[in-house]
DNA sequence: AAAACTATACTGTATATACATATAAATATG
DNA sequence: CATATTTATATGTATATACAGTATAGTTTT
């Protein structure tokens, strides 16, 4: 009876939403040679000149430790630059590169293709009602 | 003016929605020693005894290559039996063991108190529009 | 100023995820 | 029947993610 009342897991749901979803982008991106997750940290990189490594954890909402390793998958490709910030000797700045800057104009045809076909899909309104729930919940 | 046309990009606000209930929920589990990954996992094997790795696969949404190793860490802790299936070598059947029940039947109060807790934040309605968005994305 | 505390980034370890490929078994095709 | 194709699972490699712990640099307290 107890088992009957309780909803399905929201985070499986969720899990799996982003499963399909995610690979949805990255097919879209795939000429771009760029993941969804990498366009995604370009993108605010590129929005937050100078940020460092907290900071832009921060802001993407995930761990310091998690931000620091998918930094260094961009700046192997010179897509970013990380350097010493001057001053405080502990932090480091972020700066996309002028190949980074490229990389991501050219990638972002394919972001708005994969965003509009999934607006198409869900239709306008399911769309920002779902971005909506998204909001709520990281909130 | 491009730029301002477009919205925010929905797989990145899908996947920091994932972070944040993923820990939420992970949090909550913790005194079960599952993940809520894990959990996930157990509850569909249970409910679906004999199931191959790639049926659950499909069931998941995920990938049988992710299937396979994600099986392997609740294999490792006999939570879960994988023997091969009878009628076709190829294949393995997958059950959950008694200590998996037992784990499973430990943890799920945990669980409980995770999705009420969420379902409280969005309200009924708010949780309730959540789902059948992310239903509408899966399908 | 020295000691204690805090903040920033990194490393070790483990899991979650997927793509490309390999291996073996079942099935289809000539 | 022998070979070709398809199917089920596993492995190699890479990225995404987080927690615990470490190293170093600032900041505060005594």
């Amino acid at each position: 009876m107890k088992d009957s009342m309780m909803s399905p897991c929201l985070c499986a749901a969720l899990r799996k939403a982003t499963r399909v979803v995610t690979k949805r982008y990255d097919k879209y991106l795939q000429p771009s040679g760029l993941k969804i997750t990498q366009y995604s940290l370009l993108a605010n990189a590129s929005r937050n000149p100078g940020v460092t490594v907290s900071e832009l954890a921060s802001i993407m909402v995930m761990e310091q430790t998690t931000m620091t390793r998918n930094l260094k998958v961009l700046e192997k490709q010179d897509y970013l630059e990380i350097r010493e910030n001057g001053q405080d000797k502990r932090a480091k700045s972020i700066f996309i590169s002028k190949a980074g800057q490229e990389k991501f104009l050219q990638a972002r045809p394919y972001w708005e293709q994969a965003q509009k076909k999934l607006e198409l899909d869900l239709g306008k309104l399911g769309f920002d009602v779902f971005m909506q729930s998204l909001n709520t919940v990281i909130k």
